[in-house]
DNA sequence: TTGAAAGCGCTAACAA
DNA sequence: TTGTTAGCGCTTTCAA
């Protein structure tokens, strides 16, 4: 100790101290009454007009119990005549936080971003936070560190991690570890719930199994997702289980993997349309592969859903502008980015106490234009 | 003055002083070759280690120009050795800003904020900036103040705004008067160059007059964009203009308002399509109104482009996907993002000084499938 | 070229 | 229930 004791201090009262004040009433004495100042109103300014310490100003504004009431109203309407606004960064520096969320995510889906984001930003600005937006590339090998200091600095009091970033266990842990509270949207559970918006897509597969089956497909063609989606494998999962559940394998040569691009629906459908015995139906684990089935299908002359029924995944805008109509699976995304900032904050207002039940969340199938019949 | 005067000054020697070191080595003479704390360092743990005072340290990490050589990369060494990083909130604190830039919208084209939120992003990051993004509501009142508040708030060092609110020009002088800088992206100059990128739609809106007279067609309808919108002006005066350079006047019955939205594009080409002469190309001012008029097309059993030419503008996900494709005008969007990012970080780091020049930007028509001579 | 000391506006620990 | 005091980690005069 003592390294730095004492050594700081001096005979100060000599000194003329420069405080920050600009006009000053013409005696310390009388609060005026309006705010007449440029300067922007601090925490001092309230405390000396309303004739308290800075410290119950500071009670007031975290809303701590221990202050009687009509100190409160007071203190109220000072705050509210000479409209201060308590600095965040004064705030966070002295309490080490930041009121600010992150929303991180590697995922290229401009639609499902701004979807989430409007969601996160729904409830965040409600709670008075504001959020900033971090996107990241996997595939740099520095990424997580490059995250967990981005999260660190900022000193975030939450973040959001959407998929595919979100599947990545170790990521999750490294920003826990620094202290920052994690909520991921995931396909499958992988965590506490209360860290956890999960989407069943399995489920939603499985309607379309049901409904494929149901309209008498009995000649499926299947795109998949890229393998390292956790959500293409609940697609698959639910999707094929379903099947099988109405007696119905598909055959490798009926499944081919796509990337969740349109030009890898078209090609996949390219292969599938391709063979001596085309498929009757063919269901894209995303809209946009599904767009390229549709692309596939315009080149072949084969008209949707006359020769062709096609079924995609996301309800993202261009199902239903697509002509005709694609009949997808709709996953409130936007209430996903909503109930994940809600997961956040509250448990950022309880401190991690209060324990938050699990968000599930159930897509459902959309049976528009381009679902029909098999030809007889 | 004195009102403060000394009296948070005493005989400090005396008390114990809590610092907030954890362990530390045991003599103060040798700085530790590892950081072994847990604790993140400071810039006084540089200063001590570097054996310079904290100021040096804040001179090296603002990039001064006063230090010299040797002593700036010893305290370099020492702050990658100890992975020091200045805490952002303790520095805006100190200097009145956040290193923290906005990006303020109310557009609907989730593709568009991606876009530009992406160029933004690529920008801001190089730079050392994050970026917070905050959606307004020009139909709300009190939505100037609300952004200014933000603004204020957060003392963000500068701010990107998007069309049509970037059009607003009291609220650009609001937050300009609030000592933010502000960079608006935006379709005619309406500011200093300094202060905009200019997105000339009008040019290409021309390109597209030129292409149709040249395929021949001479019936042609024009969906404009709704009129509060500043682009719809200059896309309509490009298109009309030039049409009238070809000897061109579009009667009154060719002409629809749409609002950029699918829905009014379907009914714009619904209204265009069932005069008795209907046009052979219609021009819609963006691609979501361009899928409008695909689907008015398909109800009505219209072949493009055998019985009708499309085009739209933009060139969103939405045009490449469309079966045909679709003709459409490309806007580096992304780019405009980036630019008007690096815009705002020019004229912080010159403090304003350095005069920055115009940023202009002319999209440009892409021919696709979508176009194509009228029927003889 | 460097350093000492005084804040930035707020909260926290403790005391009253 | 309220106030006092010492910071949070950095930058900024001003002086050396």
């Amino acid at each position: 100790m003592g390294r730095n004791a004492g050594k700081s201090q001096g005979m100060v009262e000599s000194k003329t101290k420069k405080t920050k004040q600009g006009v000053q009433p013409a005696t310390d004495a009388a609060a005026p009454l309006t705010w007449t100042l440029k300067r922007k109103p601090t925490i001092n300014d309230v405390a000396r007009l309303a004739e308290v310490s800075k410290k119950t100003v500071s009670r007031v504004i975290n809303q701590s119990p221990f202050v009687k009431d009509d100190t409160r109203e007071k203190i109220d309407a000072i705050i509210r005549q000479i409209g201060y606004a308590p600095d965040p960064q004064a705030r966070g520096l002295a309490s080490q936080r930041s009121f600010l969320l992150g929303l991180v995510y590697d995922n290229p889906n401009a639609q499902y971003i701004v979807n989430i984001q409007n969601g996160v930003l729904e409830a965040s600005r409600k709670a008075g936070y504001e959020l900033v937006v971090h996107p990241c590339d996997r595939s740099n090998p520095r990424f997580a560190a490059d995250v967990k200091r981005f999260v660190e600095r900022q000193k975030l009091d939450g973040v959001v991690l959407l998929p595919p970033v979100s599947e990545n266990n170790a990521l999750a842990e490294t920003l826990a570890e620094a202290g920052c509270r994690v909520v991921r949207i995931v396909a499958a559970p992988l965590d506490q719930p209360a860290n956890t918006v999960v989407y069943h897509d399995w489920k939603a597969a499985g309607e379309v199994a049901d409904h494929l089956v149901d309209l008498g497909h009995r000649a499926i063609g299947f795109i998949t997702g890229p393998s390292f989606y956790r959500s293409a494998h609940e697609r698959a999962r639910g999707f094929i289980d379903r099947l099988a559940a109405h007696g119905i394998t598909l055959p490798p040569e009926r499944v081919v993997e796509g990337a969740y691009t349109f030009e890898s629906g078209d090609a996949a459908a390219e292969t599938l349309l391709g063979r001596p015995d085309r498929p009757t139906a063919i269901f894209a684990s995303n809209d946009e592969m599904a767009a390229g089935v549709y692309k596939a299908a315009y080149r072949r002359g084969l008209v949707i859903p006359r020769d062709l029924t096609v079924i995609g995944f996301d309800d993202s805008a261009l199902a239903s502008r697509m002509c005709p109509t694609l009949s997808t699976v709709r996953s409130p995304i936007r209430d996903m980015g909503r109930m994940a900032a809600e997961k956040l904050i509250a448990r950022i207002a309880a401190g991690d106490a209060a324990p938050i039940g699990a968000s599930e969340v159930v897509p459902h199938l959309l049976v528009r234009e381009s679902s029909a019949a098999p030809a007889t």
